[in-house]
DNA sequence: CAGCATCCCTCCGGATACTG
DNA sequence: CAGTATCCGGAGGGATGCTG
């Protein structure tokens, strides 16, 4: 049993939120995760992770995303401080997006993530057919 | 920019999908992350990676979970290949569930994001302050 | 170009009651 | 103890049309 993740739970009180009167943002990993969880946050993550990016751009990009919840995902990226937003008062205006120091550190964790996705896709996909066929 | 992060979009198709005839599943990020979207999925990972748990203390270490939830987001881990689901022909019947060696890995990566969590959740509160505040 | 507003519907997920 | 079955409200998210 790895001992930091014992510490982790005990200090952190990683699974008691919402019970006993307390609100949910007092577990960290419940009120973070929300920004991951998000169809599109990782997506849009990734990208921007690469480079700036402006509104249409990022439609282009992400094909079947639809233009409300590009706005939308966008916007909460911006409120957890994970993105900027730079309006360039040309004509027409052009808005730029890209992450913020805080949004490049929280990358950092989540390609982690992703990269342990493209490695292990196979892997997972072989274990729900098997899953799907025998039980 | 990090040539790493290009190669990983050009190589993986990270933001392709559903458009032009493809499978969701196409894209590693999209399909493995839905493992993780789950409102519960990361927590009981947590959870699990700590040491194997029966159903009744997997309800007590997260109280404000439904058992409807906690059946199905195990039935999912389960099917992606994380979980592990040993029934115990006890009287009464005990179900045990633990990590699979593929559930260690990924925890591996979600861990990261985990402690990432932890230690900036105050800068993400601030954030979202500030941003409420002020615009 | 970069959005906001509106309508509408799916399905996530909670509450409750019942089984092996 | 460890689940299934059913009902149901509300959030998530798509489609469309309009603005600065």
């Amino acid at each position: 049993m790895d001992s930091k993740i014992v510490n982790l739970r005990t200090k952190l009180n990683i699974f008691k939120a919402t019970s006993n009167g307390a609100n949910i943002a007092d577990c960290p990993v419940r009120d973070v995760m929300q920004g991951v969880n998000g169809k599109w946050s990782s997506l849009l993550m990734a990208a921007l992770a690469e480079q700036p990016y402006r509104f249409g751009e990022l439609r282009r990009l992400v094909p079947d995303i639809s233009q409300r919840m590009l706005t939308q995902t966008l916007h909460d990226l911006q409120r957890d401080g994970f993105v900027h937003r730079e309006v360039f008062p040309t004509k027409p205006p052009s808005v730029e997006y890209s992450l913020t120091d805080l949004g490049r550190s929280m990358f950092g964790a989540l390609h982690q993530l992703i990269l342990w996705a493209e490695i292990n896709h196979g892997a997972v996909r072989e274990a729900r057919a098997a899953f799907d066929a025998g039980g």
